[in-house]
RNA sequence: GGGGGCGUAGCUCAGUUGGUUAGAGUGUCGGCCUGUCACGCCGAAGGUCGCGGGUUCGAGCCCCGUCGCUCCCGCCA
């Protein structure tokens, strides 16, 4: 017989009874009847209750053992008594019952029971995570986890993709996030950087030639945490293709992503992969007041600057202003202190606040209230109203600022916070869309200069020539470009990122030049690269789906630490490993490296 | 870097307007119990109220500072 087992514990059925076999696991629960112990045994593969009575050999150890007690216990598989039969299990027909029992591993008094499903605080299951890990929720969540790499790999291999590892010690890039640094020992003062993503590897490997790539690949981005973003490091599906267009990235992205959903999504509905919607980046901003709207939330925001600027609207705060409206439908009978809630969040926001408009019917007629309503005239509200496609029973709240983008901006937090109490975001629905084109580059107010506004790499949606002339102060035309960028978003959650490249070194040169890299600066940063597109460069693009993401909403979970089998705290640390830890002299002298401390 | 929430027994939590010896459930330990599957019954142990300072006759509670976890803003090509 093996020493630890013959069968799982998930394993036995009616049919082995009779059977003698060996089970190991830990002790999920532990039932002492005084003259009747039973040991409710645990692996990863199931639930398995094991009985002894006083009179077996092995009945003081069994006696002995406590929650998590990692034990092996030999017996016979027998059918448990009438009535005494557990539904809730799938072994629930039969029992073990002990002859020989053999303690693998003591456990201490438990910092974080394993049985059962209260919550527990973060720093608690971060201490101790293999705890956590042992427990239904996290157990399953790991498992689905890696079915969903799995089924991934497997559909981008059938798409005719290949994977390749890429380095993790490479170059510090310009641009984008905070690099981790890697000291170098041969190179005193020099650094590696651990990658933000393969990004320019990837593009190495078209001009390779090798044409279709995908790579599970860890990002490094020294960055703060959010629950859907791990501070440190996180995981993409990364992908480039050669002699595509952007159509043909997403007839190739657009399946995969859409099956693991339909496969995994336990029949939530997803929508169709030649369906998502394509949604410029403008449109986006404006309907949505957010670049990854939630398209499970009905409430589209519209523009209603022009009817405040009217003669008959007498509301001064919202004069000159971008002014944009959310429809809440059905809020309209919703007491005043739902109105006030909402406007005391907006200026929490850092709005001036969150005007409104109800509307009633009266004898037949739509009558507008609240405060606001008494500055417009009956013509102006029948073109609100109109414009936002309002009734009776509804409400209008209203965002308002000079700028334009900060009107969006709340009017797109108005409108997911307003879904979300009452209650119009259906959550049985998987609902994807693309964010199509971003603008190029956009104005950095605080250094008064022009940045990309996303990828550098990605192609501009411009005339070769008549960009390569472009006059660098031409800020009309430079912030209105746009490229050839596009994300995948899901629920209202960025799930991708990609574009088709700039595989131009010139247009690439001149590209840097506009966000204000001179071109000897350019050329030795991206040395390589650059050095590659002079030498036959493929036209290709990409992205690169995020596969923390995509779990965590096929997991049905809000933070991403739920689908991270050994996550790091919100302040970047890892309680289990404890790191980062300080460096000890040998180390930093290798590594002709002093700790300068802040002052305090 | 900034703002909000939380921090009381191993664990989950309660703790009134600042007032006697800080409680409950669960776990642990001991006793009883032969059919439970959140087993049941009896008993016991278990506390730096995150930490430091202050106000007060008196602080878990009020004030200041600080640390940790968390959510958000900044940041995230």
């Amino acid at each position: 017989m093996h020493a630890y087992r013959t069968h799982t514990c998930g394993q036995l059925r009616k049919a082995d009874v009779g059977a003698t076999v060996r089970l190991s696991g830990w002790v999920n629960r532990r039932r002492d009847h005084g003259g009747l112990i039973f040991i409710d045994l645990r692996d990863h593969y199931g639930i398995t209750q094991c009985v002894i009575e006083p009179d077996a050999a092995a009945f003081a150890k069994v006696d002995a053992a406590r929650s998590e007690w990692v034990l092996t216990l030999t017996g016979k598989v027998v059918a448990r008594l009438e009535g005494t039969a557990n539904a809730d299990l799938p072994t629930g027909e039969v029992e073990l019952r002990i002859e020989d029992c053999v303690v693998q591993g003591q456990a201490q008094e438990l910092p974080l029971p394993v049985f059962g499903d209260h919550d527990y605080p973060e720093e608690t299951r971060l201490t101790y995570r293999f705890l956590d890990l042992r427990r239904e929720r996290l157990h399953k969540n790991i498992m689905l986890r890696a079915n969903i790499v799995t089924s991934l790999r497997r559909r981008m291999i059938a798409q005719g993709f290949t994977e390749f590892q890429t380095p993790i010690l490479t170059a510090s890039s310009p641009e984008g996030a905070r690099d981790f640094l890697v000291p170098s020992r041969r190179y005193p003062g020099q650094f590696y950087a651990l990658p933000q993503a393969p990004q320019q590897f990837k593009q190495l490997i078209m001009v390779a030639g090798f044409d279709r790539y995908f790579q599970i690949a860890p990002c490094f981005r020294d960055e703060d945490g959010r629950a859907d973003r791990s501070p440190g490091e996180f995981y993409q599906l990364d992908l480039e293709m050669s002699f595509v267009t952007q159509d043909d990235v997403f007839a190739a992205v657009a399946p995969v992503l859409a099956g693991v959903f339909e496969e995994f999504g336990e029949g939530k509905k997803v929508t169709a992969p030649g369906a998502f919607p394509r949604i410029p980046y403008a449109e986006a901003m404006l309907k949505y007041g957010s670049d990854k709207p939630d398209l499970r939330n009905p409430i589209e925001i519209v523009d209603v600057s022009a009817i405040f600027d009217r003669e008959d609207v007498a509301f001064k705060a919202f004069k000159n202003k971008t002014v944009r409206a959310i429809p809440a439908p059905g809020a309209g009978p919703q007491p005043r202190s739902f109105f006030d809630k909402l406007n005391e969040w907006a200026r929490g926001e850092g709005a001036a606040g969150l005007g409104y408009i109800q509307f009633e019917e009266e004898s037949g007629n739509i009558v507008a209230k609240g405060p606001i309503a008494k500055f417009l005239s009956p013509d102006a509200i029948d073109a609100l109203t109109a414009k936002a496609g309002v009734k009776a029973g509804d409400a209008l709240f209203f965002s308002a600022d000079a700028k334009t983008d900060r009107a969006a901006a709340i009017a797109g937090a108005a409108r997911t916070r307003l879904g979300r109490e009452l209650g119009l975001i259906a959550d049985d629905e998987y609902k994807f869309c693309w964010i199509v084109d971003f603008p190029m580059y956009e104005w950095n107010e605080d250094d008064k200069k022009i940045d990309f506004s996303h990828n550098p790499f990605s192609m501009p949606q411009f005339d070769r020539e008549k960009f390569l002339v472009l006059d660098p102060n031409d800020n009309d035309t430079i912030l209105g470009m746009k490229a050839y960028q596009y994300d995948i978003v899901c629920n209202g959650y960025e799930l991708s990122s990609g574009a088709i490249r700039n595989h131009d070194p010139d247009v690439m040169l001149k590209a840097f030049e506009i966000a204000g890299y001179a071109r000897a600066e350019t050329e030795e940063k991206f040395k390589g690269m650059i050095n590659a597109f002079r030498h036959g460069a493929p036209p290709h693009g990409g992205t690169a789906p995020g596969i923390d993401r995509i779990v965590m909403l096929l997991a049905g979970e809000e933070n991403l630490r739920e689908v991270t089998m050994f996550p790091m705290t919100q302040s970047a640390q890892d309680l289990l490993m404890n790191a980062p830890s300080p460096a000890n002299a040998k180390q930093l002298k290798e590594l002709h490296l002093r700790v300068v401390y802040p002052e305090k």
